[in-house]
DNA sequence: TGAAACAATGTAAGCGATTACTTTCCGGGC
DNA sequence: GCCCGGAAAGTAATCGCTTACATTGTTTCA
């Protein structure tokens, strides 16, 4: 709502002040070395193209300022930001802080930056996050677990930024992953109580309804048991936040049963300390009277006594894989190819063969 | 080196197509709204200087496009990008994740997004990445520790980015930081097992040459004893990289010793559970035959048997508080002011008053 | 009643790079 | 001597926003 600019548009206007704007730019240095800025970009983004004539009119002149080239500027321009973004529940549990590094340190080497985003388990929080980190235009999306919903992969994707799922678990739709199969994993555990003779094995998990890795993994006790005909007995089974004092609870009460499990499979290596320390404080033998059995080979577990048979998780190679595979989908514009990563039974001194019903102190 | 372009300038140019480029533009919501782009834009960033009417035109088109802004170019028009920077070691030591996930936190509340950059102890890594965090025109700067150049500090000064020092030893020149006294916590440590009438009292500590945490937690021990006339055995002080085994291997070295210690001083907990760990190997009752105090608080202290004594340090305090004063100052303009945080020590199961010198077995 | 103050909106000049095109310079090949 | 091709360097048009100013319509107040 405006009428035609009086005539003399006042062009004076160009007097703009130069803000506080520290820092020189390009055309500055372009200047200064008698070049045009087109020869510094390249110096700096494909040094071959420039003759060395050029380069040694440029080098000294961005020294002697200290020049620090205006990332947001770049990415405007080129349209790509050289950020990858990290969307992840927590890091204090420290298995997720190494798949955090190793996507750290493998973006690092390529020369990205992780730009990281902490949902605290919340959707919600995960939805805003990613959305905060596509406004940011991120190259590239690194996300864990596969319970969110198919909006959150559209608007990624109608963004037209790649991403890739890590801790996923399986039978989770074919989508863009580095991770490992729960399933398995959780079932070379069960399995192993069972070559050891143990029938009646306790399960400690996590949340199932919350956590789709829980759930493989309780899915992986079920069916194990009924491959051997050995029914599951709800008083053995507990659901319950991957914390020591839900691994100590969760023990207790199973101890207290009429007819206590001779093994315990934790599908979490913090839940099967808490699991241990209550059978000591039981005055239970580990692993004479009762064997238990982790899950993820946090570095605790060899400094337990006795140190804890547990299942290895690949959790830096995950974060370190898919980071890689992230950056090659960016470069390459392919997709990003499914990859799953193998688990290893680690054996410790925390299980041992069934040695025959204890006298029943209850 | 160019002549003067032949009288018509082909303006054809303008014909330039339109890149790939996916994604609608403030441009396009503001004519399909039928308002000007600044009046979008005032929409998003001052919806109070926006009328109600022209709100009612925005936000279904917004809405119909999913609009997502283009933070670079938000930052590059702003000259803010809403973006803070982090430099850690490592976020695989549980107690540096905390801060960090604190950090994080306090900045996502403000809208801020974290890059993190993960040194590894490098100072030449923490360079290029404090370099790369100030490309990315970062509003402000975490950083860790106090160990390194002056002339990274000028750097980030004379780019005008505000930043604030965490895990900062004291005695350190007057810099803007949010931390807590080593020298006074690993005091309160020292004089408590003073106070339990130990007298041999071991120390194993981090490396004092590269870290200066490690380097007054040594200094406090050494001071503590001098007060009350106890001379520093050498034989009694390690200083070892912050791992369980290193805890395991100077014990063994100071069991080992003609005159061993009542009481041990762990400048970590890792290295207090490996202490333990050798200790009980040895067959020496805690805290009955020989106290442990630690150093952190990890989670992990409370999962230990007997429960580790040690002292807490304010981690996760210390990163909200800092990313805090890091906002403020970059909403402000005002400079960061130095915070000391409290520390306590935690008193648990892992030390017990002098029991009088052990039957020498060596 | 008119001037001043205010509120709402529009206009368009940057922000500091990148990069598509152009131009210039040189060396060969015929 | 002339034409062609390739290398090196320059020109200037974006990239998608923010925001200083300008403009216009409304109050408010003396």
């Amino acid at each position: 709502m405006r009428k035609i600019p009086s005539e003399p548009t006042p062009r004076a206007r160009r007097a703009r002040r130069r803000r506080a704007g520290n820092g020189v730019t390009i055309r500055e240095i372009a200047r200064e070395a008698g070049v045009s800025t087109a020869t510094v970009s390249r110096y700096f983004n494909n040094p071959e193209r420039v003759s060395p004539q050029a380069r040694d009119k440029v080098r000294p002149v961005v020294e002697r300022y200290h020049y620090v080239s205006h990332g947001l500027a770049m990415g405007l321009a080129s349209r790509r930001s050289r950020t990858l973004g990290l969307v992840i529940p927590t890091i204090t549990n420290s298995i997720y802080a190494s798949s955090t590094q190793a996507v750290q340190r493998a973006a690092q080497q390529a020369g990205y930056t992780v730009l990281v985003g902490i949902s605290e388990f919340s959707p919600d929080e995960e939805a805003r996050l990613v959305h905060r980190l596509l406004e940011r235009r991120v190259d590239g999306l690194v996300l864990t677990g596969g319970t969110r919903d198919q909006a959150l992969y559209d608007k990624i994707t109608h963004n037209g930024v790649p991403f890739v799922v890590t801790w996923l678990s399986t039978r989770m739709p074919a989508l863009p992953s580095v991770s490992f199969d729960n399933y398995k994993a959780a079932t070379a555990a069960v399995d192993y109580l069972l070559s050891l003779d143990h029938r009646r094995i306790g399960l400690v998990c996590g949340r199932s309804d919350v956590n789709d890795r829980a759930r493989e993994r309780r899915r992986a006790y079920e069916d194990c048991l009924a491959r051997r005909g050995i029914a599951v007995d709800p008083a053995l089974v507990f659901e319950r936040d991957f914390e020591f004092i839900e691994g100590r609870a969760a023990l207790h009460a199973m101890l207290a049963a009429p007819d206590p499990p001779s093994a315990v499979f934790c599908a979490n290596d913090i839940q099967a300390i808490g699991a241990m320390a209550e059978c000591r404080e039981a005055g239970l033998k580990i692993p004479e009277e009762i064997s238990i059995i982790g899950f993820d080979d946090l570095p605790i577990a060899q400094y337990t006594d006795p140190q804890l048979t547990t299942i290895r998780v690949p959790a830096a190679e995950m974060g370190e894989r898919a980071a890689e595979a992230l950056i090659a989908a960016v470069k390459g514009g392919g997709p990003v190819m499914p990859l799953e990563l193998p688990t290893d039974l680690i054996i410790r001194g925390s299980t041992a063969p069934y040695a025959g019903r204890r006298a029943a102190a209850d």
